[in-house]
RNA sequence: GCCCCCAUCGUCUAGUGGCCCAGGACGCCGGGUUCUCAACCCGGCAACAGGGGUUCGACUCCCCUUGGGGGUACCA
């Protein structure tokens, strides 16, 4: 059986990095009807966040995707929280000691560090000097009673080491190199090379699929396995990675990156008044922009939102608060290092897991393009039955605290129907804004007035559309659009002439949804009263 | 510095020695449709990083160069 497993250590949201791993193992197990699980791999106590584990598990819920086994959901091989398996390490660790295979250091950081220094200086390498004797548990106690820090480290084989790689083929390494690598740090947690191992193993997992910043840790980890008698090797599959359109790999320092370019292209900024918002000091600010410190994400976003631009989306909420459907982020993330081979680009969940192959994952790393990601979206609108689509677009109103959650599924409905072809549902609530909110708070864009009201004779032919609206019978979508139309063939002019004044003398813009649907949504009372306001406020 | 990985249109990719003067998709450009935006329809531009081999024949195999990415922690 195929078992494969994502492990995020949580120090945060999930980002489209970390979600595109989860998604590949995902989609493997779910083809090869095997099982996969949730690990969660928390022995840095330093670098935690004690909500990230809820974070990560709701953004890969939002995703669709399931697990077998996980923190959540229990399991034959728990705890899944590498944080609770302390005792589970500490067996294996004693195993090695006792075999010989892993000895005991009193190194400080500070001296390793300074042994790095030196390396670095002389140009060399780096590898860990391996005592010519283990130190015994006498001397072990007798460090730990002088407050020495005790740490443990693996007898790397100084031969070569091959790792075989599903993507990569024949892997070599000299195990002379990678040197001799702690497994146990001196606070009594094991190091991510040594508990990954344990628990793959434990857990029973056949295929570990990750990105190829792990390729490197390999070698150690297959050794690791080795020495600890676990038995047959898992498959490794080490993906391309996700690199950002900035270069380098796609993580989180680049919102905060892109921020900080905007703050310092941008003029007149009130430092002051910016650092206020985003509830950091205007020393934090400042240390920020010389690129000395970063923020937390919610003090940059707050940021952002004060100065009202858009950074780009890194985590998985991001997509989501920017209005694109989960089926999009999963199609699309799927590929990126995989296709199906025969031209299919747009998928549905249950379509990739069925053409899904891991011999058919590519070396090369990709880019994220976010226009390619827009065309997606607006496929997937498409496709995505109405009343599921109607959920989505609930939730994106609710997390964006629009005025148009006021609205009943029936109205948001035809909101979506109206949009159709739109592209995320961020566009479908900018269209539809204006209806939900009080005439007197509808902001003119500026362009839009001067363009389109002020021009030529919009104010006088707004005056008859008012006198029509006043009186057409039904009121409804039909009559309003003949209405218009014979207004417009009266003047001898195009539809346009007419539609656009009365777009923007009711929502303040060029861009809305159908005019005539609007007028309608509003209600005769409604429109007549905002357009009155429209036409005392603009005419001189 | 050292170690490892990678290299087809701007981007995601198809391509496993002849089917390829390289196919698709997004984007871009031109045109059409339209009450706005989007969508939609038609057309177009656009790539095998460079240099050596191997071979009757290389996008496909080998080597070098260049470029990109990753690692080099008591982080994961």
């Amino acid at each position: 059986m195929v078992v494969t497993r994502f492990a995020p250590s949580p120090t945060g949201y999930l980002h489209i990095g970390g979600a595109r791993t989860a998604l590949f193992n995902w989609l493997w197990s779910r083809k090869k009807k095997g099982k996969f699980i949730l690990r969660i791999e928390d022995t840095d106590l330093k670098r935690n966040t004690p909500t990230a584990m809820q974070q990560v598990i709701s953004d890969l819920r939002w995703l669709g995707i399931d697990w077998d086994e996980g923190p959540d959901v229990g399991g034959p091989n728990g705890p899944y929280l590498q944080s609770q398996r302390k005792d589970i390490y500490e067996k294996y660790v004693r195993k090695l000691i006792d075999e010989k295979k892993a000895y005991y250091c009193f190194d400080t950081p500070e001296e390793l560090d300074a042994m790095r220094q030196k390396a670095t200086a002389e140009k060399s390498n780096i590898v860990y000097q391996r005592p010519e004797k283990f130190p015994d548990e006498s001397e072990v106690a007798k460090a730990k009673a002088e407050g020495k820090s005790v740490t443990v480290r693996f007898v790397m084989p100084a031969e070569e080491i091959v790792v075989k790689d599903v993507i990569r083929g024949e892997v070599r390494f000299n195990g002379a190199e990678l040197g001799d690598l702690i497994i146990l740090k001196s606070d009594g947690f094991p190091t991510y090379n040594f508990a990954v191992v344990v628990d793959d193993a434990l857990m029973g997992v056949t295929c570990i699929m990750r990105g190829q910043e792990h390729l490197m840790n390999t070698p150690a980890q297959q050794e690791l396995w080795k020495a600890l008698g676990f038995g047959d090797l898992p498959q490794y599959v080490h993906m391309s990675v996700t690199i950002s359109q900035t270069g380098g790999k796609l993580s989180k320092r680049e919102r905060p990156a892109a921020l900080r370019n905007v703050i310092k292209k941008m003029q007149d900024i009130d430092f002051n008044k910016l650092a206020e918002a985003g509830s950091i000091t205007i020393e934090q600010l400042n240390s920020f922009l010389d690129g000395k410190t970063t923020p937390d994400m919610p003090n940059i976003d707050a940021m952002a939102k004060y100065l009202g631009v858009a950074l780009p989306e890194i985590n998985v909420v991001d997509f989501f608060r920017s209005g694109y459907l989960p089926e999009t982020m999963m199609n699309f993330l799927a590929l990126l290092g995989w296709s199906p081979g025969d031209g299919r680009e747009i998928m549905t969940a249950g379509q990739l897991i069925e053409s899904f192959d891991i011999s058919r994952l590519i070396k090369a790393n990709s880019l994220f393009d976010r226009s390619k990601l827009l065309a997606f979206n607006t496929e997937h609108m498409r496709m995505v039955p109405k009343d599921k689509l109607i959920v989505y677009f609930r939730e994106y109103l609710k997390a964006a605290e629009s005025p148009v959650i006021k609205a009943d599924d029936k109205t948001l409905g035809r909101l979506l129907e109206l949009c159709a072809g739109a592209r995320t549902l961020a566009d479908v609530e900018k269209k539809s804004r204006f209806i939900f909110i009080d005439s007197e708070k509808i902001e003119f864009d500026e362009k839009a007035v001067k363009k389109v009201l002020l021009d030529g004779d919009s104010l006088l032919i707004l005056k008859g559309v008012r006198d029509g609206l006043a009186c057409v019978e039904p009121f409804d979508e039909k009559s309003v659009e003949q209405m218009l139309m014979t207004l417009a063939q009266k003047r001898n002019v195009g539809l346009g002439k007419i539609a656009q004044p009365l777009r923007v003398a009711l929502c303040g813009s060029t861009i809305s949804i159908s005019i005539f649907e609007a007028v309608c949504m509003l209600g005769r009372e409604n429109a007549l009263a905002r357009l009155d306001n429209t036409l005392k406020k603009f005419s001189r």
